[in-house]
DNA sequence: CGCCGGTGAACGTTCGTTCGTTCATTTAAA
DNA sequence: TTTAAATGAACGAACGAACGTTCACCGGCG
């Protein structure tokens, strides 16, 4: 989508490895403190870099959020994507809630979520970003749930009605700083299975 | 809570007057903007009013935002206790699930639920009044599951999943800025019946 | 008069950002 | 291969604006 010459000099390469490791640091100040606690100098001085070098790597300020929040809905599409190919619907359900919710309620997920679900309330950019993810997750479940005998037309807000189960359930456990446990899978697993009369299995 | 003699002269009724603006105020500032770009000045000005005089009115910015966020768990709390008292389990359910949906669902409380969420993160004080009004909704919903012929052991468990499902299905129809449809909360009180077995009604 | 709600200038701090500069690395000429 | 020019990463002081908060000072009720 860039260069259209890598560049595999030495210096470039260190480069990278700076900018990645600003972002790395960024998400770490944003996690510990929140976006709106954290400033450019806190950033820099946690990654051992000066202010003005910090800003050769990023245009802004916003412009490294928006980074960030696009890092992590690229994540989240990867996660996606890996769990659409399993072979029987059911089973493809119950993986979906549980790789979803996995990813949802790891802590620093969880607190990203909600210190950007902040930003993008002011901020076209990352709000269109949301959306395109929300949009993603809701057709490939919908599609699940049609494989099990839910008609098209109702799948759609089946689906988003699971996806506000998950994330919701996810927060709450993410937010507390626990790992979640296999107990809150389960339950949430068969929580799911029962909304969408499927208990018989 | 505070003051053993009400004072009823006209001076202290103004001052009450007052106060209550600048909180109106000041919510308005916070959804509309959001906490963290809400400055003192901008309450100040939206309301007609000084910062000096802000600062008569409440110690510090802190102190406001903890001031909220109490008037809002206040608020909630009135909305459950007038709910729980109904005949028949069922229809209670039916009636808390839709009573607590329209109230996270008003664009208002969906934007201040994210904010102040935010805000909890790092506040032990406003994190405490939410994890009290957690535990009034999932004991008052437990109570009206365990009426429906759940056990007592795994009533709290599923509250908690439905109260899951309400407030991440209420954020996302709040936070579009749009009132909830009867469509969105119809289809919710399904939802729950099914994950509860009570489809029968 | 005394009290207190009300004022807005001013304080010190911190913010995001810019600037001139240094210097190692890369590139190109000799 | 040696050398000179070009590049851009890295620095940290400095900028103006905005922040939360304080303060000395009014002026109208009680």
């Amino acid at each position: 989508m860039e260069d259209g010459e890598p560049k595999r000099t030495r210096r470039d390469a260190t480069t990278r490895a700076r900018r990645a490791l600003l972002i790395e640091t960024a998400i770490a100040c944003f996690v510990e403190q929140g976006i709106a606690r954290t400033g450019m100098r806190d950033i820099a001085k946690k990654a051992g870099v000066s202010v003005g070098n910090l800003y050769n790597h990023f245009p802004g300020r916003d412009d490294l959020i928006a980074e960030i929040a696009r890092i992590e809905t690229a994540d989240l599409a990867d996660v996606v994507t890996q769990v659409a190919r399993c072979a029987d619907a059911h089973d493809a359900i119950d993986s979906f809630v549980e790789s979803y919710f996995l990813y949802c309620a790891d802590p620093i997920s969880a607190v990203l979520t909600v210190e950007i679900t902040s930003e993008a309330l002011r901020n076209p950019a990352i709000d269109a970003l949301f959306s395109g993810s929300r949009a993603l997750l809701v057709d490939t479940l919908a599609t699940l749930i049609t494989g099990c005998g839910w008609r098209e037309t109702q799948a759609p807000a089946q689906a988003a009605l699971i996806l506000d189960t998950i994330e919701g359930s996810a927060l709450r456990v993410g937010l507390t700083g626990e790992k979640p446990g296999k107990r809150d899978t389960k339950a949430l697993i068969s929580f799911v299975r029962r909304a969408l009369a499927l208990e018989g299995n």
